[in-house]
Order: C-alpha cells, then structure tokens, then sequence
DNA sequence: TCCATTTACTAAACCGGTTTAATAAAACAA
DNA sequence: TTGTTTTATTAAACCGGTTTAGTAAATGGA
C-alpha cells in the first residue's frame, strides 16, 4: 500500500510523467495527447485511486491555495460567524482555510504570521490584535496578500473592512438617550485605535448634540487581557455612587457580556434600572437583562469581500480600496 | 527582492546547502560543523531574514505539520470553543490548524476529507455528518490518523472523544420530572446514532423509573437540513393540544437555541409554562426564557484530548482507546 | 612512519509534482 | 521527392528542502 506518485501511473500506463500530468490536468487536448492514450491514463489513474500530491503541486506552482484567518479569538461568534462564511467561500474557489488565535497578544500574532508565511500560505485576512501598522508591515511584508477588518491601524496600506464607526457610535448613543437616560457611560478595550476614536467621538458627537454634554469620567478603558477584572471595577464604580450611571455604551460584545454577567451575579439589584448598547450583536442579548441595543455587522458580507478582495490580490496583484460597511441597529 | 532560499544562503555563505541545513536545524554539532562556519552560516541566514519554505520541507519529510478540524458548523460555539483550544494546544505542538465546515452534509465531508488528504494533512478531528463508518472509512482509509468527538458512529474503529449520554440524559429528564413534569417531551435531529439512541435511553429510563412512563408520540425527530421549521412544527404541536406539553429535553444547542426563539417569538404566552432541558451549554441558557437546564461538555478537555491522540497516532502510530467524558448539569 | 579514526564538509538522490525545450514520426504542401 | 508543419511524446530542469553515502584532511596511536 505504498502511496501511488505521478511517476507510478506513468509507470503503469507506459508513459512519461509529463504526459501523466498534462493529461491529468486536462491539458491532454491542448498537448496534443492522443484520445488513446489520454483514456489509459485516465483509466489507471482511476483504478489507483490516484490523488495529487498538493504539497509537492504546491511547491512546483509556489501557491499552496490556503488563506490564513486570524482573530483574537475564534470562539467568540462574531469571529465564529466570519469564519464559517470566509471558508464556505473559501472553498468554493479551490482555498482550504487555516485558523489561529491571537488571544490580543502581539507577539503571538508575529509569530503566527510569520509561520503562516513560512508555510506559503497565500494571503491572511486578519483583525490584528497590534497597535501599529509599522511594527506589522515588516513582519508581513509589503507585497504579501492580506485584508484586514475589525481592527482599523493607523498608516495602514492594505484593504480594510470596516464599518460606520462614528455614525453607529451616534444611534447607539442617541437610542439610550431617547430612553431618558442623562449618564451614559462608555467602556472600550483600547481607545487610541482609529475605529475605536470613531466610536468615541460618535458617542460624544450624539452627547453634545444633546443637552446632555460629555464627561469625561464616564469614559472606561479596559485591558483586554483582563477584562473580568476590568468590568467588575467599572460595574461597582458605575452603580455605588450616589448618582449612578444609569446606560452604558460598550464597545464590543466581550464587554456586554461580561457586564450583563457581573450584574447579574454582583449586583442583580441594579439589572432593571441599566440600559445597555453594544457594539457586535450576541444571540444572548435577545433574552439577557439589562436589556441590550446592539449593532450587528454584516458578518457574511464582511466574509465574502474579504474572501475576493484577498483572491483579487493573491491572482491578479489587484489591490482593492477598502470598504465600510453598514451595521443593523438591534433595539429590544 | 526575490525569495531567498538555502541554496542562497548557502551560496553567500560559501558552504553547501547540506550543511545550511544540518546547522538551521540545529543539527551542527552532532554533524561535527566547526564553530566558525555555524556561526557564518547563522549570521547570513539572519542578515538575509532566510525563513525555511515548509512546504520543501513537507514535501521532502513527508509529514505537512497540519492537523484538520472538521465540523458541522465552526460558529457554532460548543464548535467554536473546542476549535479555539484545539488550535492552541496544536500550535504549541508546531501543527497549524486547517477547518472546514460540512454543514451537516456527507457529501461536502467526503470532498472536504479528500481535500484534506490530498494536501498531506497529517491528520484529522472531526464531528461527522455521515450516519455509517463504512462509508467514512473507504474515503479516510484504514491508517490515516483520525479522531472522532461529539458524533459517534456504530463500527468506528478510531478513536472516538464522547459524553455520558445516558447518564446525562437520565439526570437532565429527572431535574425536569423533580420539577413536577408529567409531560415531557424529547427532541432530536437524528435518532439512529448510537450517541443519541444512548440519549433516548437515558431520557426513557428516568421516565420509567418514575411513576410517569414512556409516551412515544413525545419523541420528535427533526431533519438537521431544515431545524427552522421543523422546531416551529413541534412547538406548535405541543403548545395548541388540551394537554399540552411542559418540558422539553433537547438533544443538542442548535435544537434549543431555535426552540427558545420560537417560544418567544411565536407563542410567549407558553414562555413561563415552559421548561427546557438541553445537551450542550450555550452562554444565553442564562437569560432566556423558557429556563434551561443544560450539559456542558467538557470542551477544553475533548480538545486537549483530541490533539494528544491525533498527535500520538501520526508521530508514534499508536492509536488510544476513546473515552468517556461527564458532562456539568447546570441548573438555572 | 604508517594505518585508523575523527573532523569537516559535500555531491547527489529524493520527495512529487509542473513546465520548457526538444525530438521523432506522421501528414502535408510544393 | 523534399522541405515544412503538425502531431504525439518525453527528457530534464525546477521548486526548496532533507538525508545518505561518501571524501579529503587532520589527528591520534603504535
């Protein structure tokens, strides 16, 4: 039972292994292969149950015809989402798809990058988890494939998809001031990175807007290595002053969730006088209480462009401009 | 800019590609390559930035370091977390992770499995779709390393990772009966799989160890191609009889996660009279109504174990025994 | 001093495909 | 009949690594 190689049914069919291979990729015609001998072929490539070799192909073509995915976090359902499209698409135009997780650490994400490179993969789509485009460009390389989304970085001259950042920052806001609301707060993970400024200012935007006017204080950063911790001091400073905040403006859905959790579990007292609105929709915030405003993104349009945006740039060196797209306002 | 290789490496530093590669792989001592000309080598290797092609390598090793995670739905999240450890634990191994997604299609695993053998895939982990080993085992092959989770098959001869599905199914139908439940019922997707008949069983031992007893018109089996309707039939169903039904025991997330939203979308007045009871744990279980009881599978474990024995099938050719996980019954 | 061993290094085969450039034989045109 | 074109096929190089089997020079021992 020894692997059978293009050499072995040329072996078979007494022929060359070129001929083997121009008939086997349906070149026979083309090539000026015999009818006769392109059915030999094809017939002891059957019986052998013959199968090419992909990493040998792979090497010959210098293509492997895999996309890389990386994300903080495949478990989370936003990213799950995207990924499940990204590779139904994927696969339809002959890519396999190979995952990681950053985990929001950098120095996996070089890693991780750069054994994707090592492998030859061919191209990456990626919601980085660094802070600086500079530090990644070299890393990645200038002519190397690769769309970024979610994670927006400065100086950045690859395609990203993004979405209306400062506009859905502005309904969301607006919602829970049309709720009555007049201490809105607001919780990010890092606030220097463009899309999260352009949450920030949406958020302020809608305040100012409104009698309302911003406060600083009200604004929480939280690290996202520890974002249980960071949730739990924001939740209890929030609810134990005299004048509590009454909604909060979180700016991805591992916050909400987090928070919907504390509050459940520390201080349950609280969960119906809280109004919550959230960046990424989570299927929990249909039932969950605070009740929850969310806005989903389009996760199967954000897979498929950046599935052909990445195949446009990996076959035809054809680099895309961006795109933004819009999120779907959730209220319950 | 053109891609350097060892034979560049070797060429700028004066040596043959052999003993570039016995030095990169830390081979130099052993091979007796004198001090200076590692040295030489590794300072060219790093000036030039020279990162091995892993695809050369596969190809010439023979092993393409890649593991495959094959599942019904990677969104999924009992999916999703176990793909997240999966492929964290298998980075640290030095594999990278390849997944694909069946939507409960044999025939999309069938070419998905061919896909992935033909690309030299060490090895694969799936969640099946197909209904018979027979048919798997002619397309994976009696000595390609696989190991099976979550979906057992009658005459699977690898290892398979599953759950306590009696006992499990005795324990989530008994909190249901110490609720006061007279009328419960079981939804399935399919009912011939040895996993989910051990479920069926568990259910129907703890009806007839308690006073109720087995009504077999309470067993509903769902097409997995069409779970919308099929939840939206048998809610109806139990809802509008004189009798109605007042707990329900679902044989995975997907079930429960569309049975709630049909409750609370279509017939909210059931909402309070309902209790669910459910295989696999989902994070909105805590905030949904109607309550659920669910098991959490042990995700962490099924792919800690998964990866070890996919990893000791390749490297050692040594095939474990499956195993049997408990599952955590959580009460709400 | 001579033979055996160790040190330091390499040529060449191999993994399994693709592709270029070439060739012999057949068909065709003049 | 001869030169040209077309048909049918292939040898060999190549992709970039690993590894086996070797060799020449240096060292060591008797």
């Amino acid at each position: 039972m020894t692997k059978i190689s293009i050499n072995k049914i040329a072996e078979l069919a007494g022929v060359s292994k070129t001929t083997v291979s121009f008939v086997l990729n349906g070149r026979g015609d083309e090539k000026n292969i015999s009818q006769k001998t392109q059915e030999k072929i094809l017939a002891v490539a059957r019986e052998n149950n013959y199968k090419a070799n992909y990493i040998a192909r792979s090497l010959s073509l210098g293509k492997s015809f895999t996309i890389g995915f990386i994300v903080p976090d495949i478990s989370n359902p936003f990213f799950g989402k995207i990924a499940k499209q990204i590779e139904t698409v994927a696969e339809k135009k002959g890519y396999s798809v190979m995952v990681a997780n950053t985990n929001e650490d950098v120095l996996k994400e070089t890693n991780i990058i750069e054994s994707f490179k090592a492998r030859q993969i061919d191209g990456i789509i990626l919601a980085s988890a660094s802070k600086n485009y500079n530090q990644l460009t070299s890393i990645i390389g200038k002519d190397y494939p690769s769309v970024f989304f979610d994670r927006f970085l400065p100086n950045m001259n690859k395609p990203f998809i993004g979405i209306n950042n400062f506009e859905t920052a502005q309904q969301l806001t607006e919602l829970l001031i049309q709720k009555g609301h007049k201490k809105i707060a607001l919780v990010s993970i890092t606030s220097y990175l463009p899309n999260i400024v352009n949450r920030i200012n949406g958020y302020k935007d809608a305040l100012t807007t409104s009698e309302i006017g911003v406060n600083e204080d009200l604004i929480f950063e939280i690290e996202p290595t520890d974002i249980k911790n960071g949730i739990k001091q924001v939740i209890s400073n929030m609810v134990e002053g005299e004048n509590p905040t009454t909604a909060i403006l979180f700016l991805n859905n591992v916050l909400t969730a987090e928070a919907i959790w504390t509050v459940n579990t520390l201080y349950p007292e609280y969960k119906d006088q809280l109004d919550f609105a959230s960046f990424d929709n989570l299927d929990l915030f249909d039932y969950s209480t605070p009740r929850v405003i969310s806005a989903l993104q389009p996760s199967e349009d954000i897979a498929n462009l950046a599935v052909n945006m990445l195949c446009d740039q990996i076959d035809n060196n054809n680099q895309h401009e961006g795109i933004q797209l819009d999120t779907s306002i959730i209220t319950r």
